[in-house]
RNA sequence: GCGUCUGUAGCUCAGUGGAUAGAGCGUCGGCCUCCGGAGCCGAGUGCGGAGGUUCAAUUCCUCUCAGACGCGCCA
């Protein structure tokens, strides 16, 4: 159906043309001045120049075929003011009418994509064998939004968790691992039998193993070449080495699991960086038959600079002087395995801004390869960094990085602590406090655009007023507790029609609730989850402001508590679902 | 050096080619004490700076200042 602005803006461009003006001067938006009107248009000031008229004379024409026409019960009040707006009230029962087809409606009014594209997002950005990390977050919170978004628009949307698992980072772990346990059966290069089911190490080992090995290649160039050695042969296919690659990622994924499911981020798909090597062979192949590729200072580049570039854009590099391939030829190479899987119209890189010139060039490339077609969209989402109070990226105490399971514990003790007065029980808060503090958490990140840095406040953040995940879930945990009531009173309505009362709190709550649709496509065609915090938050203040003014379950006027009933119950609806496509649940109280 | 991004209230963030630029927190003053007070009203300060385009610029363009980030064998 069409969104509510929509409806108004057909009558007001059809009234442009009517009077003998050009309807695309008719466009309608929220008005920046809600004391004066609720919507307004200011076709007339920008058509002024084309028919040499006066913006106000304009105006005053559309008004006036307005008031005049059909359409006029729609609104309760439209004026031409000086030099040349349109105000715009709208009639409350043109208002409710809108409202009760947007409840009837079982996408509350969003109209699913006509043309459904096939999207594959790739966030998460997790490696094996080591723990995510607070840089791990967004990517992950922000995805998994857009993944919602973009799915609720109607689109056949496939989330990638893209694992990091072919990298020097096995070496290292092979080469420590040998280095502590020369025994073991997977470096006996004559052993021809089966390998053990069971990993000769743990999640927690590997998070010791990795870092360690990782300084000490640092200060160790011998040690540094035997990781790279093992990593080659790895990659060439040394049984034992694989086998030990097997374990790693074995373990690493089932804790992996465990964390996004904590953080309520699902992937559809846990593909790896390894899954793609096997079309890399042929693509090289390509990119040199094609002439795009050649060998520039030992290695195999394809050049991506463009005339129209205000700087020297970096050739993407396919292979290493040594002839090993690098993350550009495995990201290549997932693209080329992702248009085979998926025949995907779009493929979405949720990922932190910082690698933006790395995409740019990696994007052209396979662009100018062909390796994906000019009618496949390769988007580019980058995020900012989570900043401490202090404005520089978050760390620990002692300056390490914090783990991202540390963060969600602390969140949540903080959370727990404030409910420790509530007449709850001690298990119930918990639980609770976990729901909460995944909203702060959420809700914190999503609420800013995702392409800016911003700063974590624990104490903002759960905080349960201003703009904020708790905040939210109060409301709908209010909404819930209302509902409740009515239905131990058994006055639940019979039906969902919601009337107009000529409330005043009541038009605005409506107001808020209609632009629903806007805020949506707002943020699917943007990619911008902070637009969907944007409209829940002003949905639940106004929700607030009207829960104040008036008594809803406690009314004794049937006909008004049975559609202030429907109307609160409306509201409940919108914000579970917004909150869904954030990634948050509602808590049963708090 | 080249380039990208950011700069809006004391703090954290929204927003816009148009009429008086918004919210939360914090501060100060007040109201309401009713279905969950997590509510409401008021006070106060701001578009980094300078030009330009436009009837109209915080928004678009140029320059400038400040900060963050990036710039072939890491991912």
């Amino acid at each position: 159906m069409n969104s509510f602005i929509n409806n108004i803006e057909g009558i007001i461009k059809k009234a442009f043309e009517t009077a003998g003006y050009n309807s695309e001067y008719g466009k309608v938006k929220i008005s920046d001045r809600p004391d004066l009107c609720e919507f307004q248009c200011n076709g007339a000031l920008s058509a002024a120049k084309e028919y040499h008229k006066a913006p106000f004379m304009i105006a005053d024409d559309v008004v006036k075929v307005v008031t005049e026409g059909v359409n006029a019960e729609c609104f309760e009040d439209i004026q031409s003011v000086k030099p040349g707006f349109i105000n715009i009230k709208v009639s409350p029962s043109y208002l409710v009418e809108y409202l009760n087809s947007m409840n009837e409606d079982e996408n509350l009014g969003i109209e699913k994509s006509a043309t459904p594209d096939t999207i594959v997002i790739d966030y998460g950005g997790a490696n094996v064998a080591k723990p995510l990390h607070v840089g791990h977050l967004r990517s992950a919170i922000i995805g998994e939004s857009l993944k919602r978004i973009l799915k609720y628009k109607g689109h056949n949307v496939v989330g990638d968790v893209h694992l990091g698992d072919w990298g020097l980072q096995i070496g290292l772990i092979i080469t420590e691992l040998h280095k502590r346990q020369p025994d073991l059966v997977y470096f006996d290069e004559s052993y021809e039998g089966e390998y053990p089911e069971e990993a000769p190490f743990t999640m927690s080992d590997l998070e010791e193993i990795y870092p360690y090995a990782n300084a000490y290649s640092k200060e160790h160039e011998d040690y540094k070449a035997l990781a790279q050695t093992a990593t080659q042969e790895l990659q060439s296919g040394r049984r034992g080495y694989r086998a030990i690659w097997q374990h790693i990622i074995d373990v690493s994924v089932a804790d992996l699991k465990v964390i996004y499911t904590k953080l309520n981020v699902s992937f559809d798909l846990w593909k790896k960086e390894s899954d793609a090597q096997e079309y890399i062979p042929d693509m090289i192949h390509d990119m040199k038959e094609g002439g795009y590729a050649h060998i520039d200072q030992g290695a195999l580049v394809v050049d991506v600079q463009e005339e129209t570039d205000t700087q020297t854009i970096p050739p993407c590099m396919i292979l290493k002087s040594n002839g090993a391939t690098l993350y550009n030829t495995t990201d290549l190479a997932t693209i080329v395995e992702r248009r085979k899987l998926f025949n995907p119209n779009r493929i979405v890189y949720v990922v932190d801004k910082r690698q933006s010139l790395y995409f740019e060039q990696v994007f052209r490339c396979a662009r100018k390869t062909k390796i994906i077609g000019d009618d496949v969209t390769l988007k580019f989402v980058g995020f900012g960094t989570m900043n401490g109070k202090d404005g520089k990226p978050f760390k620990t105490r002692d300056g390490g990085v914090l783990r991202l399971e540390k963060l969600i514990q602390e969140v949540e003790e903080s959370v727990e602590e404030k409910m420790a007065d509530r007449d709850m029980d001690e298990a119930l808060i918990k639980e609770t406090a976990k729901i909460i503090g995944l909203a702060a958490i959420k809700y914190g990140d999503l609420s800013n655009q995702a392409s800016k840095d911003y700063v974590f406040d624990l104490d903002r953040f759960t905080s349960f007023e201003g703009n904020t995940g708790p905040y939210i879930l109060y409301t709908a945990v209010r909404i819930k507790s209302l509902l409740r009531k009515a239905e131990e009173l058994n006055i639940l309505p019979a039906d969902e029609k919601i009337v107009s009362t000529g409330n005043e709190a009541e038009k605005n709550v409506s107001l808020s609730i209609v632009k629903w649709t806007e805020a949506f496509e707002d943020a699917a065609e943007n990619y911008a989850p902070h637009k969907i915090c944007q409209y829940l938050y002003e949905l639940s203040e106004s929700f607030n402001g009207f829960y104040h003014d008036n008594k809803i379950v406690t009314n004794e006027n049937e006909d008004e508590r049975a559609s202030w009933i429907n109307l609160s119950k409306l509201c409940l609806k919108l914000i579970e679902n917004g909150l869904d496509l954030l990634g948050l649940t509602i808590p049963e109280q708090m």
